[in-house]
DNA sequence: TCTTACACTGAATGACCATTCATTCACAGT
DNA sequence: ACTGTGAATGAATGGTCATTCAGTGTAAGA
């Protein structure tokens, strides 16, 4: 029971699909992807992977669900063990550049791929991002509570700039081709974020 | 001679296509956009728009080239005229947000469509992209040579944290359904760019 | 008026690909 | 061994478009 013809589960085969996906629409972007090319990589047959998900979009929404699932409870779990909010701040910024330098694939689809369509984008935005924006945006009121962080500065407004910094470091580093390390940016972010460029 | 069955001229009909093409690329997203769809918002039959472009994906490579070409060289236009590095970078802020401000639709398409491909985003990358965060990293190493900016910051990493910041302030405007005002934003970026948010 | 040039048209073509489904196959239970 | 189950297969289908091109209409010059 619960048994496919070899020996794995399904679960794992559909874990194996995704795995596929993620590579195959890295390399060659959502659109010109063929479900065939998904099926070829995971090297199963075209229609096996109907089995396990309802058609190429569900394919796309589930890497996001479950990439983005992931990434917000592990980063809630890290940030409560932290005190200040700075410390916080620090730490979403250090996480975030290492999960997508651990993943490269992965970073592409998220960089590249969840841009590629306003109906996919809003569909995104109202789940997994703007959770992660509110992570931020928390992190920085919790500054301003203790007096910290400046009083006169929106929120909302910072949170992004914070999260708009840290995104185009990803871009730009997946752009030209990987070649330096991009985890330590996560403090040249924080230096100019938390003390501004004046001298 | 130069003549078109109805008045216009040829370089006319060209902008004509490229309107309607902007208009339907970011109401339905590139790949999602037929070039019939095109046409029949340029009001012209299907095959007259290959006798102004080689193809779809040549459509979308001219609307960025124009729109990058004119970009830039209004926007070096206008830095020339102010005295202070801390002066061109706010112009920067206040002119990259008004132009996406006045054109939602060029503004949707580069900020969505412009990301859909890493073969789209590369030839682009090492053309216009680069030529703008290159405008930003010179005003600001302006700055540093005139003391005004701390010497022990990398122009090319605050160059990318300043668009970033930008980038996302006109991707969250978008995403809202542009339902504030997007200019205003230039104040607040500079303003913690310049001087952070540490109280 | 007639001819020529050519911008324009839009139906036809053919490639492409997501999805389906009749069939095959591997295993568990008996 | 034999049989039932349902996972897996992959060839066939059907729909969708980008692109082409033979033909049409217009206007300028003879």
């Amino acid at each position: 029971m619960a048994r496919t013809i070899n020996g794995k589960g399904a679960v794992e085969r559909r874990e194996e699909i995704l795995r596929a996906a993620i590579k195959v629409f890295a390399s060659k972007g959502y659109f010109n992807s063929k479900v065939a090319d998904i099926a070829a990589q995971a090297k199963i047959a075209d229609g096996t992977v109907y089995l396990y998900f309802k058609g190429k979009e569900h394919i796309l929404h589930s890497i996001f669900d479950r990439a983005m699932e992931r990434f917000i409870s592990e980063g809630k779990e890290e940030l409560a063990k932290l005190g200040s909010a700075e410390k916080k701040l620090r730490r979403i910024a250090e996480l975030h550049l290492e999960r997508m330098s651990a993943d490269k694939n992965l970073a592409i689809v998220f960089q590249v791929q969840l841009r590629a369509s306003i109906k996919f984008m809003r569909e995104f935005s109202s789940a997994g991002f703007a959770q992660y924006l509110e992570i931020i945006r928390e992190a920085f009121e919790e500054g301003q509570k203790m007096k910290v962080f400046k009083k006169d500065l929106s929120p909302v407004v910072c949170s992004k700039i914070f999260f708009g910094a840290l995104d185009e470091m990803v871009t730009n580093w997946i752009l030209s081709g990987r070649k330096y390390e991009l985890r330590p940016m996560a403090d040249e972010v924080m230096k100019v974020f938390m003390h501004g460029v004046a001298a």
